[in-house]
DNA sequence: GTCTATAACTAGATAGAC
DNA sequence: GTCTATCTAGTTATAGAC
């Protein structure tokens, strides 16, 4: 009860961090028990001292990379300088959104990668969380179109899906090193408030639009 | 040898049709072959007369999403109104690759869907398809940029891997008859040529940046 | 071509020793 | 708490009848 752990805790975080590590990597059914315990330096039949089935497994490893994205991304908000605009506040939530996914957390990555993946009855509990973090993101984007720093003719729970959808997806090709989180955060913001096109000069006829 | 189809070509089309739907929805290895044989009006045995093995099946229901997503993109290139700007490109791109995914197919669905937990040798001999695909999209990017309808002081390469992301993750989302093709290419389009971002205006005391 | 039957294997889960 | 041994169920794949 003190800051102590006890030696089954430890043992039940080393099987959760095997489990989140072995669930992204080959998604959840292609995961075997066998393999998150060799991952926990464990026997398979070891693990039900800690856990009920591997479903139960499942869903602690879901709310717990929920939670921390969810947590990142409401904590960038709270420790934003006084004045910031609403671009820096969205700035903020797309960094710290990033940031969890690809950096800090096997749990966040591995929730993102196999969710189309999982039993019913496991997706049905777990989705009140992914419900609470799409309406943090909701309410950080309807704040900004209300103090007109968003377009208002948009659909704007259509442009939180696409945005959402550019974020996530990179967990499907992001490699460390290649990019920084700082450049992908600089580009999507780009994207969402200005776009990267160039006003095309009026048509003449030397323009070459085809080739 | 007519256009007419054998037997053996009639159970083979629909093996595939229920291997594309079935492995879409529950994932590659959660699927079992007895499934997919249900799905076909069939036994499982039987699949075993047109196809060698559950990856073989696998693989070709990936290849067939891939090819009808490239040319879907290719011919939406070809069949432009002469005089196109390179925004209308890209927007006739988006359109045919949203309108593949969500519309029309489950080989291409099951593919984006899926690609993430396959097979290590399976996923090998398929990447060729996809690097093409991935290329035919390049392609695209730099030719607009080149002429001056993209800015150039951006990493296309990082642009096309977040417009993909925002595509792709609608398999995750859509619901038919809620959001229109149309207007998720509008809102693509928009975001990626202009943004939806307002130019904040200058600072004042009674702003609201913070609330 | 498709069926039925089944072989060979692997998974999740349980029980009892330590 | 963890291990070893094992049960049960379900899977891919094969074989031979029709």
């Amino acid at each position: 009860m003190t800051t102590e752990q006890s030696k089954s805790e430890i043992s039940r975080a080393r099987i959760l961090d095997a489990a989140a590590k072995t669930f992204r990597q080959k998604g959840y059914a292609a995961t075997t028990l066998i393999e998150i315990a060799r991952a926990a330096d464990m026997q398979a039949g070891s693990l039900y001292y800690h856990f009920g089935s591997k479903d139960e497994l499942l869903e602690e490893v879901l709310d717990i990379g929920m939670r921390r994205v969810h947590e990142a991304v409401e904590e960038s908000q709270e420790h934003l300088p006084p004045g910031s605009s609403h671009r820096d506040r969205i700035r903020a939530a797309v960094e710290a959104h990033l940031t969890t996914l690809l950096k800090l957390d096997d749990y966040t990555s591995a929730n993102i990668r196999i969710f189309g993946q999982i039993p019913e009855d496991v997706r049905r509990r777990h989705i009140r969380l992914r419900d609470a973090y799409a309406e943090l993101w909701r309410r950080i984007l309807v704040k900004a179109q209300k103090s007109r720093a968003l377009r208002s003719d948009i659909d704007l729970g259509l442009v939180r899906m696409l945005l959402m959808g550019a974020l996530n997806w990179s967990v499907e090709w992001y490699q460390p090193g290649r990019t920084s989180i700082q450049t992908m955060a600089d580009h999507m913001c780009l994207m969402l408030f200005s776009g990267i096109g160039i006003d095309e000069p009026a048509r003449s006829s030397e323009d070459e639009t085809v080739a």
